[in-house]
RNA sequence: GGUCCCGUAGUAGAAUGGAUACUACGUAAGUCUCCGGAACUUAAGAUACAGGUUCGAUUCCUGUCGGGACCA
């Protein structure tokens, strides 16, 4: 439609100086999709330019909707409703619109390989415990996020920050240091990554424990957690890890080794995948250097007991600690040592961080002092600060054990469609694999769909017996009317019917028709508009739009059983059509479509 | 003490400052001689409160109340 926008543009200063207005810049003109009910395809808002043209909207509206079709646009009807020019396009134009559909790149695969390049990090755990619902909110997002950008026409590139050392993971260490029995992924037969996770939870039990007892003893709280003899272990431990220590080093290495294992096999359950994985204990000397290089340029001062600082406050921020006084390094030091490593491996690129909104306050400041230190322009920094995912109960604790574990949610799901599909027996002719493979597509997609249909910053609550649904809005529901246009494809296969060019049909739509041709349409602004505003959500929305039109059509229209054959072609062509725009929109969703469920 | 985010039917969500606030679940009533009923049709039900800006405010501004997060 941007040769709409073109004449709108040229129309106006024609008819400003028409009327002896100079010429001055007008609003642009904004180019809507009237509500349901209204009889247009596009809408015009006149409202904007009334007072500058000094012109009644019946007018002004007349007179653009002559200019329109004057120099050719396909427009059969129009109507000026309250400062609304309602623009109705021809048959013709859908149907060519419809035949164009299949050459359309946004419906084929291929995503750019060159364009500017962004790096992403995400789900960036903590290797001291499994993955969590949280985790899987931060990877749908991420994994879309990155497939829609893609479409858009950047390069992606996929990075992920493992935390892997530091006070929790010595944490776990502990525990399994004082424990009997010492268990490892093959005594256990635990996966590694819930069996450091079982030590983490035991350390915080332990841990509660003996600070009771001091408290029983008179300390009050704060003395007590610093004083208990595990709390000393810990911190012993991390000055261990600090000084090389070889046998606190080799524990380390072995337990996060189970944990990258477990973790790892997850990743690949959700497909997702990494080009480079950092980790904090490779980052962490390089902060050092990063924290001289700041004084160098004058970004960073030091203090006369040698911590080092960044003033912040014209920002309105206070001031920020980059450096101990001891030398250690703090967060903020590692990530900043990150972003020159980023920069080192890939180039001048834009940094696109997912990270949970608690740290909105951290990355706040993070790209300020990127920004201070040159390293990336204000554009180039992005913080996708996405909402806490909650229990009915309250915020989850893996301390606690109060958690939704990543897998044993995505089994529970996996079950779920697994006894939907038994009751309907459709998959029953496919082999077991096969069959695995649509449970765990569709048990995937209802928890996806769950969570990227709402905008990422709002905090969510997970009911895990209420939440999931297989009916309505929902990713079953999308995947149920793709999998019937797959299968009424497959049977036109079969009776020698095939989709064609329609626009030579001697074939008329009516109105449910056309919408659907009209919703496909949209699908490329859409991607754009998701990947402008970083929201999955609005792919989310078309997607369910245009499922939901089209069974509604469905039921009223036979497809193969229509016997008049223009009747019939045009149908097919609009069922390809849809399945195809159906896939590809799942697909940006980071969903597989299945063809029979 | 300071900063940030969020308040929309019973519940979960939608709405670049645009038309009568849009869906789903649930509830109630219907649809099936037919290509997949995980479906379709219909009904009831909401913008926390008070001001302001605007031709027009769920949206922007100010304040109040409520929920959450972070910094010190």
């Amino acid at each position: 439609m941007t040769r709409l926008q073109e004449e709108v543009k040229r129309f106006l200063e024609i008819y400003s100086n028409q009327k002896g207005i100079e010429q001055q810049p007008f609003p642009p003109i904004q180019v809507q999709i009237p509500p349901a009910d209204m009889p247009g395809h596009f809408t015009l808002v006149l409202f904007p330019l009334l007072p500058k043209l000094k012109a009644k909207p019946d007018e002004l509206g007349k007179d653009l909707a002559n200019h329109l079709m004057h120099v050719g646009l396909p427009i059969d009807t129009w109507e000026v409703v309250k400062g609304f020019l309602n623009l109705r396009l021809t048959t013709l134009f859908w149907m060519e619109q419809l035949d164009a559909m299949w050459q359309d790149s946004t419906v084929s695969k291929a995503p750019a390989q060159e364009g500017p390049t962004v790096i992403m990090e995400f789900p960036s755990p903590n290797t001291n415990k499994p993955l969590h619902l949280g985790h899987l909110r931060n990877i749908f997002l991420g994994t879309s996020l990155a497939r829609i950008l893609e479409a858009s026409g950047y390069r992606v590139v996929h990075t992920n920050l493992y935390n892997d050392r530091g006070t929790n993971i010595s944490k776990s260490m502990a525990a399994w240091l004082n424990s009997s029995d010492r268990l490892t992924p093959e005594s256990s037969g635990m996966k590694g990554d819930h069996l450091v996770g079982h030590y983490y939870v035991q350390f915080a039990e332990a841990l509660k424990q003996q600070i009771s007892e001091a408290k029983a003893a008179g300390l009050d709280e704060d003395q007590a957690s610093k004083m208990v003899p595990l709390a000393k272990q810990v911190e012993e431990l991390t000055l261990a890890w600090e000084a090389n220590d070889a046998d606190v080093r080799q524990v380390w290495e072995t337990m996060n080794s189970w944990f990258y294992q477990g973790a790892e096999q997850t990743f690949a359950r959700l497909g997702v995948y990494f080009d480079r994985v950092y980790k904090e204990s490779e980052v962490y000397d390089l902060g050092r250097q990063t924290v001289s290089r700041g004084l160098e340029m004058g970004v960073f001062y030091e203090k006369p007991d040698g911590s080092v600082w960044i003033n912040l406050e014209d920002i309105g921020l206070d001031h920020k600690l980059v450096l101990r006084s001891n030398g250690t390094t703090v967060y903020m030091t590692q990530d900043l040592a990150l972003a020159y490593q980023k920069l080192a491996d890939f180039g001048q690129a834009s940094f696109f961080d997912e990270v949970g909104n608690e740290q909105d306050y951290h990355f706040k400041v993070l790209f300020e002092i990127l920004r201070r230190l040159g390293l990336a322009q204000p554009e180039g920094l992005y913080h996708l600060s996405y909402g806490m995912v909650e229990l009915p109960s309250g915020k989850m604790k893996s301390r606690e054990g109060t958690v939704v574990d990543a897998d044993d949610l995505l089994e529970e799901l996996k079950e779920m469609a697994r006894a939907k599909a038994d009751e309907q027996g459709r998959l029953n002719h496919l082999p077991r694999t096969e069959q695995e493979r649509v449970w765990e597509s569709i048990g995937q997609s209802a928890l996806r769909y769950f969570m990227l249909r709402v905008d990422p910053k709002k905090r969510m609550v997970f009911n895990p017996e209420e939440s999931i649904d297989f009916q309505g809005d929902t990713g079953p529901f999308i995947q149920y009317i793709h999998a019937r246009c797959a299968s009424l494809l497959r049977n036109a296969e079969g009776m020698q019917f095939h989709p064609a060019a329609v626009k030579t049909l001697d074939y008329v739509p009516d109105e449910m028709e056309l919408n659907i041709i009209r919703k496909m349409q949209e699908f490329p602004t859409a991607i754009h508009q998701a990947a402008k505003e970083y929201s999955p959500s609005i792919i989310a929305h078309f997607v369910y739009e245009l499922a939901s039109a089209y069974s509604a059509f469905y039921h009223g229209h036979p497809v193969l059983a229509e016997s008049q054959q223009n009747a019939r072609q045009f149908r097919l062509s609009l069922t390809r059509a849809v399945q195809l725009h159906l896939n590809r929109a799942l697909h940006l969703l980071g969903m597989e479509a299945v063809q029979q469920m």
